[in-house]
RNA sequence: GGGGAUGUGGCGGAACUGGCAGACGCGCUGGACUUAGGAUCCAGUACCGCAAGGUGUGCAGGUUCGAGUCCUGCCAUCCCCA
């Protein structure tokens, strides 16, 4: 077999690292370590998608690279493997999630051990594993038995947390209670998606415009008792410490702005009778601003208290606890259905910018506490219960969406912040209330603030409603606690006892299951389907799971699952020391392998995942588990692979094309004739039915008919989907490998191109010949291989490549680096005798790119061992220059000719070489030099006076 | 609407700090060879022009001896968020 065939030596080389454990990590680092890790796959039965081995591939360069280079490696792979396909399936065919799960897993394992990826498989762990999830509730139950001291900025034992005297007086119960407020993992009410129709609660991915995304039926949001983590006392050092961190400042910036911390003031609003009002400003002013609001007044927060004498009205959100009480008679009808008809819409549509506003009047007025005016309370679903207080005061002249609703519901608009003159005819509608100013200026209608600056006055105001007792400084984030359950089967069910009294009812009192009862595992059920109750379906467990008893104490079992963001949070520490059943990871390990130096994956995981997870680990830090305060030293986004290119032409009923400029989307869906309406098929066409025409594609046919041409996202409905199985059967695993490394840059969107695929493919085929006799029945090396001492030009030929290849490595440049083989390859193509010492140097460059093919022709270059950890060949930098070079000859820049000079000239000589050209002495010959710019090795430029005729 | 990224041949893309635009691959053209092989090897291939030469990195300006690269303003496409 003499030719090259991956199918055969694909497999055998396989099988050879797994016998041989070729990348076994050690348990501690020899010498200098690399932790590389990839983001691992949810296993959906569709399999390999190949998008993966592009971040994939990228990373086991890097390790393979390394690894020759003397680094001891942690390369590890598993599986996020809870999630709601694998729950659907169940519910579907009535057979427990793990089976499919673990079906669909053997299939990813499968197909990534047909890629050739050096992972350690001895660490493969899916979160799904019960010994895994085990120490997901541990740290659960950490988070649980944390509480975050501002002052220390630090997480810290729920016993060190001070009790006050007053709680404390009320006994053991109150002190618990008060804990669990306190704690990093604590529950509250939040809305959940239930749909009635299906009997079960939706994820908000299962959620489109309002409607189930299955059957369309209403979806609406419910509050439920839900487990939240307090992931928002941890806003200011996540934000902190992205300072450190070697990643994309687009990435950073994502995170910051999700974040999204501000500045502002939390201040209350009376809201008793105007007589009440002075009596209430005086207590107010002795005791101070009370940490909780009372049922006297609405608390607001706002970033702008500056415009606080501009505030005509109030908003609170549908859901605000006050909103019963606030609501007259007169009005509760009108209240009662808009909440119902809020109720059914995400956050997403109701703060959408182009709906329209609505609202409704409660009735109810409260009392501006800077100047007395009543304003009226409205209710509005553009305010959200979860952001701030729920509530705010709405100041029409200087906010968008309040200056819409005002005008929606002819609400008064007065001006407080003077644009200035540079607004000009802008300044005078602001001033008249006819028109919005969001920006900064001076006060104007602001009593004794009149003429300030925003700045200042925000700092002005800040200490007078600090004094008076009205108000404060306050921060708050875009960020949202982390609501951490579903109702949901298929999760790591929660390590959380509820006390049951004598009569079954739960006490509000909790208890973590006993670290020693870990791991707590899922239940068996008779079936998946929904139960029709908002709970979840972990409340049809049999008695002896939902109800143990433990002290003599009966508990309900948590019900809620995590979710599936939970397994991701720490899998990486879990590679780490993925055997042991003492501890989540051993210190020692710890320390020695994080933090991890190199994470790829997509930017779809840009915000939660690298949020969520890096929570989870400064709460491990500050609980001292962890020895890192971030836990990805440097993250790459690879980008997204997009189908092969496609030229796309517009037909109408009639078969006449329509040039794609007067194509728009049609309402429902398709395409129709901008101006007609009329609808339009969709021709696809081949390359040879178009040409390009300026900077359109045209039918070759018809060039007056421009037709679209672009790539679009692999989905299984356009059909464009590229399976790897079929890639790696036509062309082989290394084919793939390099070709999605060849694309183009690891972080740039791309097209795929199957005949690209093949262009990698021919390279192989000649390195191969390169060392092989692809002519002969036995695998032979080819007769042009000799053990001889390379000439002067093979050296320099192979030192450039080395510097290259090294180089690009290094930089994860590895197009360019490919780019740079393949001229090697041409060149040694044509050379009649190839030193034996240069094609082993060669094949050690290539291997991290095409192991198979790498470790074939090392084996056939006379090796008996694996080249995994053979030396990187070192770049000799004296053979990395040529001797002469050819050196650009420019007047005023622009290019006249080139003359051949010894390498390193200096200015003076270079310049004298080019004047002693004849070509260039002609050029020069009766013009008046300027000046000459002389780069060395680089060029010579004359500037010569512009002949005046 | 906000944020981010990207615009270079027929296509994917190269160009280290401002210094020969188009490396490498695909495709295409021509040739050699014939062991019919996913053939291979050689040469050519930005555009206009017979040529000399000219024009070219989304568009319009600017800085500079010199701009794909830096600055200003536009335009387009994609991604994310609302």
């Amino acid at each position: 077999m003499p030719r090259y065939n991956p199918a055969e030596i694909e497999p055998k080389w396989q099988q050879y690292w797994q016998r041989h454990r070729t990348f076994r990590a050690p348990d501690l680092p020899v010498g200098p370590k690399l932790y590389v890790l990839d983001m691992f796959p949810y296993p959906s039965g569709e399999g390999l998608h190949v998008g993966h081995p592009e971040g994939y591939t990228a990373t086991d360069i890097v390790c393979r690279f390394e690894r020759m280079r003397g680094r001891s490696v942690l390369h590890p792979m598993g599986f996020d493997a809870f999630g709601l396909p694998a729950e659907e399936h169940a519910i579907k065919t009535n057979t427990p999630p793990r089976e499919s799960t673990e079906r669909n897993i053997a299939n990813f394992r499968r197909q990534l051990k047909m890629l050739g990826f050096s992972y350690d498989w001895e660490r493969e762990l899916a979160t799904t594993d019960v010994a895994y999830f085990r120490w997901t509730q541990w740290i659960f139950l950490v988070l649980f038995d944390t509480w975050y001291d501002a002052s220390l900025q630090r997480g810290r034992p729920i016993a060190e947390l001070p009790i006050p005297d007053s709680v404390a007086m009320q006994g053991n119960a109150a002190v618990r209670r008060y804990q669990d407020e306190h704690r990093l993992a604590y529950q509250a009410d939040a809305l959940v998606n239930w749909c009635p129709a299906l009997g079960t609660v939706l994820a908000n991915e299962e959620v489109v415009d309002g409607k189930s995304e299955r059957g369309g039926h209403p979806v609406q949001r419910i509050p439920l008792r839900q487990w939240m983590l307090r992931i928002t006392a941890y806003a200011d050092r996540l934000e902190r410490d992205l300072d450190g961190l070697d990643w994309s400042e687009g990435i950073k910036k994502l995170q910051t702005d999700w974040i999204g911390r501000s500045t502002g003031a939390e201040v209350d609003f009376f809201l008793g009778a105007a007589e009440q009002f002075e009596p209430w400003q005086r207590q107010r002013r002795a005791s101070g601003f009370p940490r909780q609001p009372g049922d006297d007044v609405l608390r607001i927060y706002t970033t702008r208290p500056d415009t606080l004498f501009g505030a005509t009205y109030m908003v609170i959100a549908p859901e605000h606890p006050f909103v019963d009480r606030l609501t007259t008679d007169a009005q509760r009808a009108a209240v009662d259905q808009y909440r119902q008809r809020a109720a059914s819409k995400s956050d997403l549509e109701r703060t959408d910018l182009s709906k329209a506003k609505t609202g409704v009047f409660t009735g109810s007025f409260a009392i501006n506490p800077v100047n007395g005016q009543p304003v009226p309370i409205w209710i509005a679903d553009y305010v959200l219960v979860s952001y701030g207080t729920g509530a705010i005061m709405a100041v029409p002249a200087h906010d968008t969406r309040d200056f819409e609703f005002a005008r929606q519901f002819d609400l008064s608009i007065v001006a407080v912040v003077d644009p200035g003159p540079a607004a000009g005819d802008l300044r005078a509608e602001v001033l008249a209330g006819t028109a919005c100013f969001a920006g900064e200026g001076a006060a104007t209608n602001s009593a004794d603030y009149d003429g300030l600056a925003t700045e200042q006055f925000k700092a002005r105001i800040a200490t007078d409603l600090a004094t008076a007792g009205l108000g404060r400084e306050a921060v708050n984030y875009k960020l949202r606690d982390w609501l951490f359950s579903r109702q949901r089967f298929w999760g790591e069910p929660f390590p959380i006892l509820h006390e049951l009294d004598a009569d079954g009812q739960p006490t509000g009192l909790l208890r973590p299951v006993p670290l020693d009862s870990l791991p707590v595992d899922l239940p068996p059920l008779e079936d998946y389907k929904p139960h029709g109750r908002p709970e979840p379906p972990l409340a049809k467990a049999g008695d002896d799971w939902l109800h143990p008893v433990l002290d003599g104490i009966r508990y309900r079992r948590e019900t809620n699952t995590m979710p599936q963001w939970a397994g991701s949070c720490w899998y990486y520490l879990r590679f780490i020391d993925p055997g042991n059943d003492q501890a989540f990871v051993d210190r020692e390990k710890e320390r020695a392998w994080m933090p991890v130096d190199l994470y790829v994956g997509g930017a779809e995981h840009a915000v939660l995942h690298l949020l969520y997870a890096r929570f989870w680990h400064k709460v491990l830090f500050d609980r001292g588990y962890v020895s890192t305060r971030e836990p990805f030293q440097r993250l790459v986004n690879q980008g997204m692979i997009l189908g092969e290119m496609e030229y796309t032409g517009y037909q109408d009923a009639q078969g006449q094309w329509v040039d794609a400029g007067r194509v728009v989307r049609g309402q429902e869906s398709g395409w129709v004739e901008r101006q007609t309406g009329m609808v339009l098929n969709e021709v696809k066409l081949g390359a040879e039915q178009v040409s390009k025409q300026g900077d359109s594609f045209v039918l070759a046919d018809h060039p007056e008919i421009r037709i679209e041409s672009r790539a679009y996202k692999m989905s299984k409905s356009r059909g464009n989907v590229i399976n790897p199985d079929e890639v790696v059967r036509d062309y082989g695993a290394d084919s793939l490998r390099l070709y999605e490394m060849f694309m183009g840059p690891l972080e740039a969107t791309k097209p795929w191109s199957m005949a690209g695929v093949n262009g990698v493919r021919n390279f192989l085929e000649r390195a191969w010949r390169l060392v092989a006799d692809d002519k002969t029945e036995a695998l032979e090396l080819n007769a042009a291989v000799e053990d001889v001492p390379p000439t002067d030009e093979q050296l320099r030929v192979l030192h450039k490549t080395i510097q290259a290849v090294t180089r690009d490595t290094a930089a994860l440049e590895f197009n360019t680096a490919i780019a740079r083989m393949m001229e090697f390859v041409n060149f040694f193509t044509r050379q009649p005798v190839r030193p034996q010492s240069v094609l082993e140097s060669f094949v050690l460059l290539l291997s991290p790119y095409a192991p198979h093919l790498g470790e074939e022709l090392w084996q056939l270059l006379g090796h008996d061992q694996t080249l995994a950890y053979e030396r990187w060949p070192e770049c000799d930098e004296r053979w990395t220059r040529d001797e002469t070079i050819e050196v650009p000859v420019q007047f005023q820049g622009k290019l006249r000719h080139r003359i051949q000079v010894p390498a390193d000239l200096d200015r003076e000589q270079l310049e004298a070489a080019a004047r002693a050209d004849a070509k260039v002495a002609e050029l020069l010959a009766g013009k008046q030099l300027v000046k000459v710019v002389v780069v060395p090795n680089r060029l010579v430029n004359f500037v010569t006076r512009q002949d005046s005729n």
